[in-house]
DNA sequence: CTGAAAGCGCTTACAG
DNA sequence: CTGAAAGCGCTTACAG
């Protein structure tokens, strides 16, 4: 049987179809003994209402769209959890669009308007600054309300919600200064984001308030390579600790310097960031900075709700807060 | 200024709107002068068709389902990386619906099909193999294409891609007889999954053939929880080799092994299914059962294309290869 | 409280 | 090769 339709549900219940839609959509306006009779109607026929015909009408689709880079990274997965969890309570379904390095980020945009999404959750963290204004001018025009979500967006206002990276960097580097380190290295990556900026900032900040020369090793993120570049590190370098600006780096750093003899974390102590599940399968158990990824996923997609029903928002920049597990890694 | 639409393309260009259309759709069947002279505008005015409109009125909306438990596990987010790329190729957008223990799946299926989605990709292994008749049946009521990608749908005609899970434990198992284990425990979930019993399955049949003890050691796939089971493991299990269901699960027993004095590999080989960043970033490395994920997510989207076109397909049943990565944890 | 009608922005037979 | 018209399944003023 072919799917109910409103016109059918108007038909067996005797109404116009204005009537069903606004039992649907305004039941209220509805008087109750018809209003009941509809929704009997609506039950027998097991009618749902076509999602895109809707979308078209009320110029309102109920889609989300999530931008991001990799959606095979860890952090990234669970954003998305926190995200389709706030999304299911509000009736939103998601949308994913990835955006890769060949991608050409302009067009692409352009084409997620054409989906008519009612808003946008921005988590790609690796696109160049200007390239974010871009994107997010284009969605300005079109009345699309953004929110970056762990993405520190331009220094402008647009909404927003992650942690305080520079802080947490220089949190993170206190720790390792506090227990008398001095040759304290930062392990960032090669290629630039905003995020992994902040951190170095705030490492940066804490190395030079304790007169400590300031060591950042670029590496790669990719688990292969960087262990390449780990093995040649430690020919010619001096260090007794290290913070890795992801987890997987740092437990990658460790491991080779457990291979060239190095005791943890008495010649060295390592740290990384985002707490994840590698933090816990490493030995020794790895000191990590807490992000509460699923929390700003989470939040950043009610925060969006909001925008989307133009309510009145006091704070769109928001800041959730982190902190340190100590781990075996470190004293 | 407001969105171009179709209209104002036709306007511009001198045309009905049903000639812009088929610029779009069958430009081969518009003249060529006609046919550049609306392209020429569409540019111009930077056209983009409203994909809901189109949705609706050709009744195809190129928004594929992807039906997932846990969008947060490693492996669901490489396949997505695999699905999204090829989704890209055909020109598709990615619906994700994140189906949990506690959410009622007939609903959602309805929920789904409501959407008006053209086809769907199922990725979620937990649920029980009734449920995922029941869920079928409702998308073949509605005549919308099912993939099952990495998931063994019952034993029906299914379209579904995955590897040869039962071949895998076995073979997995075998090199540990080959080398001469004795006892050797396949670490695997409390809650079962077809997928798993899969595993089961051949590594009993392995360890039957050896004439050797089937020892199946039931644990959670979470880290903390395990931790402690496994703990309690080494009081009383003789135990000369493991596999772990998860690299996750065996990475988390290698290392109490290790706490509890036990070498790896002399006293106990280890191996784990899935070879993902566990395996590389523990010590020693480990040795994994290689799923080519990604790649089962890409075919699935390419088989789940070939459908929603109503391509004749050979065979809609495909078994991707795997193969072992032997690491230091196995001799 | 309810219905008739227009309209959302497209596609798609049908004519010509 | 092109256009006029109907229709996809809804919502939403507007009347009453």
């Amino acid at each position: 049987m072919a799917q109910a339709t409103i016109y059918s549900v108007a038909l067996a219940a005797g109404v116009s179809l204005a009537t069903v839609s606004r039992v649907l959509n305004n039941p209220e306006k509805v008087k109750k003994s018809t209003r009941e009779r509809v929704l009997k109607v609506i039950n027998e026929l097991g009618y749902r209402p076509n999602v895109i015909a809707r979308g078209l009408a009320s110029r309102k689709t109920t889609n989300v769209g999530v931008v991001v880079s990799d959606i095979t990274r860890a952090s990234v997965a669970e954003m998305l959890g926190g995200i389709s969890d706030i999304a299911n309570n509000y009736q939103y379904s998601i949308k994913i669009f990835v955006i890769r390095e060949e991608t050409d980020i302009i067009d692409t945009t352009h084409k997620i308007v054409s989906e008519q999404v009612d808003g946008i959750l921005f988590l790609n963290d690796e696109l160049a600054e200007q390239k974010v204004q871009d994107v997010k001018n284009i969605f300005d025009q079109n009345n699309i309300p953004v929110v970056f979500a762990n993405v520190i967006a331009s220094n402008d206002e647009s909404p927003q919600v992650s942690i305080d990276y520079e802080k947490a960097g220089y949190e993170l580097t206190k720790t390792l200064i506090d227990d008398n380190r001095k040759n304290i290295f930062l392990l960032s990556t090669a290629r630039k984001y905003k995020v992994n900026d902040l951190k170095e900032a705030g490492y940066t900040k804490a190395i030079k308030e304790a007169g400590l020369p300031v060591k950042i090793f670029r590496t790669s993120g990719d688990t292969d390579i960087n262990s390449q570049h780990f093995s040649s590190f430690f020919k010619d370098k001096i260090v007794d600790a290290a913070i890795g600006v992801r987890d997987s780096i740092a437990v990658s750093f460790m491991n080779i310097a457990i291979k060239n003899g190095r005791k943890i974390p008495e010649n060295i102590a390592v740290a990384g960031f985002q707490n994840t599940k590698y933090a816990l399968l490493s030995r020794p158990l790895m000191t990590s900075l807490d992000i509460p990824v699923y929390d700003i996923g989470a939040v950043s997609m009610r925060l969006l709700t909001k925008l989307m029903n133009k309510e009145n928002v006091e704070n769109i920049q928001i800041s959730l807060p982190h902190f340190i597990v100590k781990r075996e890694s470190t004293r």
